[in-house]
RNA sequence: GGGAGUUUAGCUCAGUUGGUUCAGAGCAUCUGCCUUACAAGCAGAGGGUCGGCGGUUCGACCCCGUCAACUCCCA
């Protein structure tokens, strides 16, 4: 078959994929093997794959593929969350843009009709993406979050945690986020720099003229006020003990209060109380007892409270109020401060602190166990603990989780109360009653009078049970599949979802399982562009992972996005990298040309032994010492220099070496037998990276020989490895030095490529030269190879570890041109000797240092007096 | 304000338990090559006081302290 001048590889992906999913490869069932078991971070349903997502993906997928290979039953299952808020909003979004609807015309059904309907039709593209990025998922188990049987598990698990009592239902200070109106976790808060501005605002007081000055960033929640608030240390208000201020524009009465939390320095020193828009102030109301008076609708209007403004913006009322209170000369003065001021991560409207009724999960009693499996090491985060502190630091302050959001599209939260107001948590109505039955024989209600909570749990509430659920462990305990996979191998995400996600699962899996729910936590770093920016959405800075597939091929940007992320650090991404992962496809594909080449110019047998073949013995053994190395990667999950050792295995040991040495001469014939172990070689290196580009070395599996059915690269098992022989590649490595070394000192002398040399080597040890004699004739173009006893005259000459080298030219060489190069050299060394003796000179390394590093140094000493003898006699002969 | 991280070649980053035959890779730069696998390539080369200062040690890119710059998380 005719191979194309280049690698192809949108031809290669297509077909391959296919063939692995008809194959069945991916897919996974209980065996006698041990399970390796991956459950993906579901990505969000209606979304697409960003650079951040693909390097996940990919880690995955090498680590899967790797256990593929290791004798592991591997199991990696895919799916996706429902993300409540973002998707409700976009549903939202979209009705009213397209069909001119609002919500509140809907009822909830309908609404949820809409949005199934939605996920339907934009579901399917994240999967689509991460099976063109080569994913290896056990697509049978793809599972979401709003699937019937999950469905089910999360209330189960409200049940279950609100009958244990760590649920409860309160009235609390939650983040209220007015654009979605719903609530918020403090999680989902985000905190930004602003420029604030600080209002000083004059309250009368009452029965007098004199006026106190308060400052305030928000004045539209005046009439909200309870209290002014004033440190009691400080004497200029120590003077209003027991009197009340009028609050401006409305005139309400509320005492002034002291209290040591207001800063004295702070604005004017005197603080006007808002219990129910500021936490803070929130405390200090509960502390003193005061009023709280909430001015403010869900969607961020002022309410009736308010009394003045009633329905107006937050926004819109704090430009009025300043306006009336500049007016009425009530406005002191204004200034500018920095502060920072929460948003919602979803809809990145001001988020309003707010005092509502939710639900809330008791957050000390889980976290505890969850604590310990980290602190132990029963779960282990790579790398390192860098994020063990982080961790820690967020159990040891874990504050209760608010579950409840004001929307639909979730699992509806299974409450049912009576008209009465009191409720009942139960999986149905019917349960309900039965409940309120049994408490109070007199319960005078049926299930028609009962209503169900309206609201749903936020989606955090679902996922955190995602490693015990895609194995449906909680609907159906003990089934084969959850006692098989779980818990699970390991989990890769990014660092950011480390209390949403990574901290709650390790909750529910102790609690659900009494297991972890996974051994390692591989976390990535975050991607950025190449100026350093977080790759978003609104920055538009995040390149369509299907166009660079386009362009460079899906196992280039899988090179590309790994070849320089080790674990937990940020990666400035540039297509560059790709770039260089194509042409390392590129650059296997025309390996393969060559190899292809010969196997019609075979001669000899093919069995016959290779033992006498210097290239072939020494890669054998270059091989298994990076197989070692590869293998010392992944376990210590250091996936990059993993591919960084493969990529210099395959591109400069086994292209520009090996390849080079074993080359026959233009059209002559390959030795059989040499030929068979380099489609060995091939093969091995094929299957060594495989788990990194797994579409470009199955194809090249497939070319290197005729394969029987089902033998293909992606399940092929890895041998065990073998010990090196230390001798061998010290001569490989003194081969390629003096091979270097020669063709430097030709490039100096401009000594044309196509010139040949003959070569005298001036050494005590002509055995190790025996080998590789003929590789070095080939490799530096010399006609001849002689053994000199003497300098040869006239020749460039050249000093390699301890042995002299003289080139002979047809032209004639520039003897200053040399001795320059040779006193440079000889200055060199004699440095590097001095500062050897000086540290052998020094009684107190000889004293303290180890015994072997002494040998070292003494080693150091001998090798580089005879080099500076070598060049001392070279120079002489000049 | 509390905590964490980063600082190594022009750029992006490696460097696993302290030992100058480990200061490295890729890209970029320079020189020479369209050599019958590959110009998406080949053969070479140059380039760094390992952020500043101080300490521990016989010995520090590596350990400790401190300062500076940048980043992230939390309040």
């Amino acid at each position: 078959m005719e191979l194309s001048k280049n690698y192809l590889p949108a031809a290669a992906e297509e077909k391959w994929y296919q063939h692995w999913m008809d194959k069945g490869y991916f897919r996974s069932q209980p065996d006698d093997r041990q399970p390796f078991t991956v459950v993906i971070p579901p990505p969000n349903v209606t979304g697409v794959l960003h650079m951040g997502h693909t390097l996940n993906e990919t880690v995955q997928d090498i680590l899967v593929r790797h256990a593929r290979m290791s004798g592991f039953n591997a199991c990696w299952v895919p799916g996706s969350d429902h993300a409540s808020i973002a998707t409700e909003a976009k549903v939202v979004d979209m009705l009213k843009k397209e069909k001119g609807i609002d919500k509140s015309q809907l009822t909830r059904e309908t609404f949820l009709q809409y949005a199934y309907e939605w996920k339907d039709k934009y579901g399917g593209i994240i999967y689509n993406q991460i099976k063109k990025l080569g994913c290896s998922c056990d697509w049978d188990r793809v599972t979401f979050t709003m699937d019937d049987h999950y469905y089910a598990a999360v209330i189960k698990v409200f049940i279950d945690l609100y009958q244990k009592g760590l649920i409860y239902r309160g009235a609390r200070m939650i983040n209220w986020d007015p654009a979605a109106k719903t609530a918020l976790s403090d999680e989902e808060v985000e905190y930004r720099e602003v420029e604030g501005r600080l209002f000083h605002i004059k309250y009368q007081l009452e029965g007098s003229t004199e006026y106190i000055t308060i400052a305030t960033g928000r004045p539209e929640t005046i009439m909200g006020d309870s209290a002014i608030c004033v440190n009691p240390t400080d004497e200029r208000y120590s003077h209003l003990k027991g009197q009340y201020a009028l609050v401006p524009l409305i005139n309400r009465r509320i005492p002034i209060i002291f209290d040591e939390y207001v800063d004295k320095d702070f604005g004017t020193g005197c603080l006007k109380v808002t219990p129910a828009h500021d936490i803070n102030d929130y405390n200090l109301g509960l502390k003193h007892n005061l009023e709280i008076i909430d001015t403010l609708n869900d969607d961020g209007t002022l309410s009736a409270a308010a009394q003045i403004y009633v329905g107006l913006d937050r926004f819109v009322a704090r430009k009025k109020v300043v306006e009336e209170l500049k007016e009425k000369g009530l406005l002191v003065k204004e200034e500018t401060y920095p502060s920072k001021t929460g948003m919602s991560q979803r809809t990145n409207a001001v988020v309003e602190p707010r005092i509502s009724t939710q639900w809330f999960v008791k957050m000390p009693e889980l976290a505890k166990p969850a604590l310990d499996a980290v602190v132990s090491g029963a779960v282990t985060i790579h790398p390192g603990d860098r994020f063990m502190a982080t961790y820690k630091y967020w159990m040891e302050n874990v504050k209760d989780w608010c579950i409840s959001r004001q929307l639909w599209w979730g699992q509806r939260i299974p409450a049912f109360y009576a008209p009465d107001g009191t409720f009942e948590v139960a999986n149905s109505a019917g349960e309900a009653l039965a409940q309120f039955q049994a408490k109070n024989p007199a319960f005078a209600y049926s299930v028609n009078d009962l209503s169900q909570d309206e609201d749903c749990l936020d989606t955090w509430f679902s996922s955190w049970l995602w490693p015990i659920q895609v194995f449906k462990g909680i609907t159906e305990p003990e089934n084969a599949d959850i006692n098989y996979y779980y818990p699970t191998s390991v989990l890769v995400t990014g660092q950011d979802i480390i209390f949403f996600w990574v901290a709650r699962m390790v909750m529910a899996g102790l609690e659900y399982k009494q297991v972890k729910p996974f051994s390692d936590v591989y976390f990535t770093g975050m991607v950025r562009d190449k100026q350093g920016r977080k790759m978003s959405k609104s920055l538009g800075n995040s390149p369509d992972l299907l166009e660079l597939i386009k362009q460079f091929g899906a196992d280039a940007v899988r090179f590309g996005i790994m070849i320089s992320s080790p674990a937990g650090n940020d990666l400035l991404f540039d297509d560059s990298s790709c770039e260089q992962g194509r042409n390392f496809a590129n650059k296997i594909w025309n390996a393969l040309k060559l190899v292809k080449m010969w196997e019609t110019r075979r001669k000899g047998d093919a069995n016959a032994s290779t033992k006498d073949n210097f290239a072939v013995q020494w890669f054998a053994n270059r091989l298994a010492e990076a197989k070692a190395s590869v293998e010392a990667a992944y376990k210590g999950f250091r996936l990059s220099e993993a591919l960084k050792i493969i990529y210099s295995l395959v591109w400069d040991d086994f292209c520009s070496w090996y390849l080079e040495w074993i080359k026959p001469n233009f059209e002559q014939p390959i030795d059989a037998a040499v030929f068979q172990q380099t489609i060995t070689f091939f093969e091995e290196l094929m299957q060594l990276l495989h788990p990194f580009m797994p579409f470009v070395t199955e194809d090249l599996y497939h070319h290197l020989a005729n394969r029987a059915e089902g033998d293909d690269l992606i399940i092929k098992q890895f041998s065990t490895p073998t010990a090196t022989d230390g001798a061998l590649l010290t001569a490989g490595d003194l081969a390629k030095e003096v091979i270097t070394a020669i063709r430097d000192a030709r490039n100096k002398h401009s000594i044309k490529p196509k010139d040949s040399i003959v070569l005298h080597i001036e050494t005590s040890n002509e055995a190790a030269f025996g080998p590789i004699k003929s590789i070095l004739a080939k490799q530096v173009n010399a006609s001849d190879i002689y053994f000199a006893q003497a300098a040869v005259s006239g020749a460039i000459a050249l000093v390699i570890q301890k042995d002299k080298f003289y080139l002979e030219t047809e032209t004639a060489m520039d003897p200053a041109a040399q001795k320059a190069q040779l006193e440079k050299d000889l200055a060199y060394y004699e440095g590097f000797l001095q500062s050897v003796d000086k540290k052998l000179s020094n009684e107190r390394f000889v004293q303290h240092a180890k015994p072997e590093i002494i040998a070292l140094e003494r080693q150091k000493k001998d090798d580089a007096e005879a080099k500076i003898k070598a060049i001392g006699e070279s120079l002489k002969a000049l």
